[in-house]
This record gives C-alpha cells, structure tokens and sequence, in this order.
DNA sequence: AGTTGCCAAGTTTTT
DNA sequence: CTTGGCAACT
C-alpha cells in the first residue's frame, strides 16, 4: 500500500488518536470519552491493520454494542480500506456468538438450527418449570427467576456452581428452577440470550483443539463499549485472546450504564492489572459539543465517587447556555418541547431529524407523541413495544420457528390454538403427558395423537390436521424461498382476513403488521439471496430497535437515555427531570445505583452538539394519579455558569413558611420550600414529607422515605427503615414524625 | 371452549 | 393509564 494512503489514515487524528491507531500489537486500553471521536480511532485502527500492517482482514475481530454500530462501522472501514475489509467480523458479543455456535452447535449437544429464545418464552419455560416442581409463581415471580438467572449466566455461575452458593430460600429455588430451565432450553434445542455468551467459553474449556483454531483465526480483537461487557464477555475476550494479547479495548467508565444488566465496571478499572504490559490512550478531546455542554455533564458526573479522574475539554465554541425549564405539569412540558422544536426550525433552520427527545421511562412517551402528533410534527418513537414482540408478530414467527424446528414446543403451544381450532388447555396438557412420558417431541405427539386414549376424536383430527400443516410447511421449506413459504403460511391460516373481518383500528394495524413482516421476510431473502429461513429467524432475534432506527428519515426521534448511547444530535431535550423519575425512586437505595443514575445523565447530556434543554414537571401523572416532583437532584448540581433557569409554571401566590403548622426548620426542609410548588391544600398537611426526609415510626424506628405517592394525609409513604427494611405505608394512619 | 369483564399490579433501563 | 391473570359467564 502506498504511503500516501497511510498517511491518508493518519492524516487528520490528533495525537493520542494517532498514537492509538499505529499501537497495534498487545494489550491497549483507550479511554474515550464521549464524543473523542472514539469510532473515528476504531476504524482507522482496523483499516491500518489492513493497509500498513498487512494483517488478513479475516483475522480481525471487531466488537460492538448495537447492530447498527458494527454496520456503521463496517462501512466506514470500507471507506478506508479496500473491498477485502467486508471478511471482517464485526458483530455484537451476540450476534458473533451465535455465528461461532451455528458451526460448533453440536459438540455442546445443541443441534445446528437451534434457535434463539427471547424473553417472552424464556418466561414461558419459568412458568412450566414453576408447574413442574409444584412451586407458586405468587409467591416466586417468574420474572425475579428468570433476572436472577440471567444474573447467574453474566457472571458465568453455572446451575451447579448456583446451587453450591444459593443461601436463602429464593436462591435456593432458584437454583431448582435454573437445572430444569437449561435442561428444558436443551431439549427444545434453544439457547436463550445468555447462553450465546456462556456457551462459547464452554465450548472453549471442552475443547481446546477449537479455542486454540478461534485464537488463531482472530489475531486482532477490538471491542468498543467495553465498560459495559459483563464477567461472561469478559472471560470471552480472555480465552480468545490468551495467546497473542493482542485486545484493544475502547472505553469511558463514566458512559457504564448497565450495571443493572450485570456489566462489570471492574473490567474496565482493572484491565491494567489483568494484562501487564497494557498500554493506556486516553482520548480527552471533544470534538461534538459547545463548551457549555461539556461543563454541564462534567459538573453532575464530577459528584461521583467510583470514576477515574479525567476531565473532557473542547476546542470548540461556548454556545448557549443549556436550559433548565420548569413546568407545571408533564402536559405543559411536552407542550413547550413541541414549540422549542418549532422555534428551532424556524429560527435557526434546522430539520426534524436534528432534534431527539430522551426520557428515562417507556411509558413517558406517550404524552410527548400526543404533542408532537397535534403539532403534526413527524416523529420516531424508538423502542416501547419492540416489532419483532409483537403478539401477532410473534404468532407468526411461532410457525416459521416450529417449521425450522420440530422440538420447538414453546412455539408450538403458542400456535397450536391460533387460529382457533378448538385445542384447549386440557388437550394439550394431555398431549403433553403423553410427549413426556415416550420421550418425544410434543410435534411428534401431536402426529400420534390417536394413541391418547382421553382425547376425543374430533380434537384428534384436529390436533392431526394441525400437525399436517406443520409437516407440510417443513416439506415446502425446500422449495419456496422464506417470503413465499411465510406468504403461503399466512394465506392458508388465515390470519390477515381475520383481522380485517374484526374491523376495528386495532386489529387493522395488527394486519398492517403482519403484512411488514412479510414484506421483511421477502426483503431478507433477496437481499441474502438465499431461502434460509433459520437466518432469517436468527436475524430477528437479534435486532433491536435501535438497529433499524433510521438516522435519515426526517423526523425528531425519541427514545430512552439508554438507547441514546452511541448517537449524538445538535439539539437534544432531556425531559422528566424529576426527583424520584430520574435519578429513579428505586435507584436511591444503593450509592452505586445513583452514580448509574447520574452517569446516564452524563450520557444524554454529551449526546447534544449544539443545544441542551432539560426539562421537569412538578406533577406528573404516573399509574394514572398524579404525583408532585421535586427537581432532580442532578438540576442543582450544575452551576448557574453554565445553565439558564426559566421557571414555566404559572406563579401560585407565594405561601409564606409560617403557614406549615409544624414545619421543621432544618436545612433541608428549606431548601425543599423554596422548590416545591405551593398547592392550594397543601399547607393543610399536618407534617411535610418527601422523597429523602428522614422519619421516626414509633415501632419501626428511624428510617428514610425512599417513595411518595400523592400528597397530603392520602399519601402512600415507602420508607427505608434502617432496622426492619422498607414498608409501606399510608401518612394518614402512620405515626410517623420528620427528624430534623 | 371461548368470551367477557373485573381486579390487581406495575414500569426502570435491553442484548 | 395500561396490561395480565383469573373467574364467571355464554
């Protein structure tokens, strides 16, 4: 390769990015902090690899946390390098796995097609397990099984090692639950997410013949968003890169934001001790966002105490002030976003897709659409309800799944019944027992359900003509591409006239929906110009919503903060900054739950290049009562250097301090008065509580108000007792008293 | 067997 | 305000 195309790479980095790019043997740690242009250092990385180092590009492997960044960064390297930059891998710790286990499925005892179960039928093999071992589900929520058990498998603790450790009675049934989930996910031939990464170093400690041909076959590993792999992709990283050393890890302790997801900080604040020699980049300078901007990010991340020191600096301009704003309720709020956005159009001619609306919850949205949708602003909405989990959607991936996969009996008792054909509960029950009993597949049972004495033969027929179709369907699989056979599929069954039989607006966007699936089906089998439906299937069930998040339709986009990771956009509105909201109530407990909090705050702040409105309402309507808010604590953390505060709401007359019969007089209690809105019943409470007040109970002790629900003597209290733990309680009838 | 309607519970965040 | 689960209907 020319020297003029190196320096061409080279050419236009500072020098730590420089220095970060040509260091391509061992161990490398680089600090990115948001906006260092970190993607920027990954690529040029990768195409200097190729280019000066003459390394094969099918040695390269490249990990990222979304789909849609490994596509982007796939492209760019194209940009760079030449057309043999396509052999890289580049992929999820997921997507990359699941690659790898399609060819070694079958020395774990997994079949080739084996197929990738989310969370809704990982919560439907729980349940069958709860069944089975006779265990209430009131009393163990299957949801907590199930997070303990994928807590389990992030930290690499097999059922085994988590039956040796389970103490209290929950992990103890836990840990029954565990042996027969993995031992049902085998017999079904599944993995669910979790297994994509624990399977592999499996694979790897039983064979080392195969960890030794992956450790050859990828001599260079990149993986970005390192602060957020869990001890499982960890452990991945070590197997494979144990020989060479040769791991590139690019990260900002300050972005870790799903700790809750059993992403070890660990890994990134000890890589110096687990690979001697390391070298360390630290990538300071930011080149995204005005200089207000950073100093407001800076100042709430500052405050926390597990965080390498660093500080962020930029060349760029001043710019604005951000903006805090303050409402009176969310309907207000999402109303002044729609007209900010309008002003920002008009003013400073800018597009729908500059702007993005973040907020902590799902569930804040739908205020914010309704008043994007009456201003007729085009708007994207990014996750909420996934597509691909979508009942309908789901119903119809059920077939395809159990055409691929007879064992599939998850799906199959999804479908077995849909469209309705008279095969209950109880049928299948019996189906079941008799599946279990000679040891086959339920679809297999289902083929011979005369020999089930207690079914009656006009559910048999049923059953049988069910199984026909199925047959039928795995037989066609040979000769129709995927888009015809799932077209097939859907006519004979029936389903999209269904839907249009029912005539409602629900049921018309459910056909609406089935029929984008199909086209997406038809589209995937063009594109990759193959009939398979098993990647199809895998491809489905990887994607997130952010994947297909389209950056070039013009519309402001919205989405939670988490999801916002990794993009950036001029003008961003971070909304619902609320005390109890964000930071989250049930965050509080834990100083390390609030530094996540408050790291997430960093992260949606450093999204924005231009422009930063943060918004809050002092009531929001929430389970469909309204609650009073107080600012988030993270509000009065930045300084008023960098921030300009408007106050929306409409001015109450000023109630002076007296008016609360026994209010306190410590600190805290003041600061709260001068916040809190005044309301007009609100100087009737006996005492004043909030989210953070310190209380006595005259049994329970001294304790924490760690929730509020409603206001005055009505409001529901969650107080953290320092003896007892937390209890619920009404203010009416509680004795409780404020400490101060 | 399937439908309807009531009650309870709940929301973090997602690969 | 929504969703899911369950009970009591048709």
């Amino acid at each position: 390769m020319s020297q003029t195309t190196i320096n061409h790479l080279l050419e236009g980095l500072n020098d730590v990015q420089r220095a970060a790019v040509q260091d391509t043997e061992g161990p490398v740690l680089i600090h990115a902090g948001a906006g260092s242009g970190k993607t920027r250092v990954l690529t040029h990385r990768v195409a200097y690899l190729i280019q000066h180092r003459k390394v094969n590009p099918a040695e390269i492997l490249a990990v990222t946390f979304t789909n849609k960044a490994a596509k982007e960064m796939r492209e760019r390297i194209l940009a760079l390098a030449s057309g043999a930059a396509s052999r890289i891998w580049i992929g999820t710790f997921h997507s990359i796995s699941a690659r790898i286990l399609r060819v070694e499925a079958e020395r774990l005892g997994y079949e080739r097609n084996f197929l990738i179960f989310d969370r809704d039928d990982q919560l439907r093999f729980i349940k069958q397990v709860l069944r089975e071992l006779y265990i209430s589900e009131k009393e163990y929520p299957p949801n907590s099984i199930l997070s303990a058990i994928s807590g389990a498998k992030s930290a690499f603790v097999g059922p085994k090692e988590y039956r040796n450790i389970a103490r209290e009675p929950f992990e103890q049934t836990v840990a029954q639950v565990y042996v027969l989930y993995q031992k049902l996910l085998k017999e079904s031939n599944g993995m669910d997410f979790d297994d994509l990464l624990v399977n592999p170093i499996y694979l790897f400690q039983e064979h080392p013949q195969v960890l030794e041909h992956y450790q050859t076959r990828f001599n260079y590993l990149l993986v970005d968003e390192y602060q957020d792999t869990n001890r499982t992709q960890y452990l991945f990283l070590q197997k494979l890169a144990a020989r060479h050393k040769n791991l590139c890890v690019v990260g900002d302790d300050d972005q870790s934001i799903y700790r809750w997801r059993g992403a070890d900080i660990q890994n990134i604040l000890n890589i110096e001790k687990d690979y001697p020699g390391c070298k360390v980049y630290r990538l300071e300078q930011n080149y995204r966002s005005t200089k207000h901007i950073l100093s407001v990010a800076h100042s709430v991340v500052r405050n926390n105490k597990q965080r390498l020191p660093k500080k962020l600096w930029t060349a760029n301009a001043k710019g604005e002030k951000a903006k805090v704003l303050a409402f009176e309720d969310q309907i207000a709020e999402s109303l002044h976003v729609v007209t900010s956005i309008k002003e920002e159009l008009h003013d400073n001619g800018r597009n729908f897709c500059d702007f993005v609306i973040l907020y902590r919850t799902n569930a804040q949205s739908r205020v914010l659409e309704d008043a994007l949708r009456a201003a007729r602003i085009p708007y994207i909405i990014v996750g909420g309800v996934r597509f691909y989990e979508r009942k309908e959607i789901k119903d119809v991936l059920a077939y395809l799944r159990l055409i691929c996969n007879p064992k599939d009996s998850i799906s199959l008792k999804r479908v077995i019944n849909f469209p309705l054909r008279g095969i209950g509960d109880t049928s299948v029950e019996k189906l079941e027992q008799f599946a279990q009993e000679s040891g086959i597949p339920l679809l297999e049972a289902a083929g011979r359900a005369d020999e089930v004495e207690s079914i009656s033969d006009r559910i048999e027929a049923q059953i049988k003509q069910f199984h026909n179709l199925i047959r039928k369907y795995a037989c066609l699989r040979v000769e129709l591409s995927a888009g015809e056979l799932a077209r097939t599929l859907v006519d004979e069954i029936g389903i999209l006239r269904k839907f249009k039989a029912t005539a409602t607006e629900e049921s018309y966007g459910r056909g609406e929906n089935v029929g984008e699936l199909l086209s997406a089906i038809d589209n995937f089998s063009k594109r990759h110009n193959s009939n398979d439906l098993e990647h199809f299937l895998e491809e489905v069930s990887l994607i997130t919503d952010i994947d297909s998040w389209d950056d070039r339709s013009n519309a402001v986009t919205l989405m939670t903060l988490h999801s916002a990771k990794g993009l950036e956009f001029p003008v961003v509105y971070m909304t619902g900054l609320e005390e109890g909201l964000f930071p989250l109530s049930r965050s509080l407990n834990t100083n390390e739950e609030l530094e996540e909090e408050r790291r997430l705050f960093y992260v949606g702040a450093t999204r924005a290049e231009e422009r930063l409105y943060m918004t809050w309402a002092a009531r929001r309507l929430r389970y469909g009562e309204y609650f009073e808010n107080l600012p988030s604590r993270f509000l009065e953390e930045v300084d008023d250097r960098f921030v300009e505060r408007i106050d929306f709401r409409r001015t109450y007359r000023e109630r002076p301090y007296t008016e609360h019969p026994r209010g306190s007089t410590n600190g805290r209690r003041q600061r709260q008065e001068e916040t809190m809105p005044a309301y007009e019943d609100f100087s009737q409470d006996a005492q004043s509580f909030y989210v953070g007040c310190e209380v006595r109970h005259p049994s329970f002790g001294l304790g924490k108000i760690v929730r509020m629900d409603g206001r005055g003597e009505t409001a529901k209290l969650s107080v953290k007792f320092y003896d007892v733990g937390v209890k619920r309680l009404l203010v009416k009838y509680a004795k409780l008293e404020t400490v101060g």
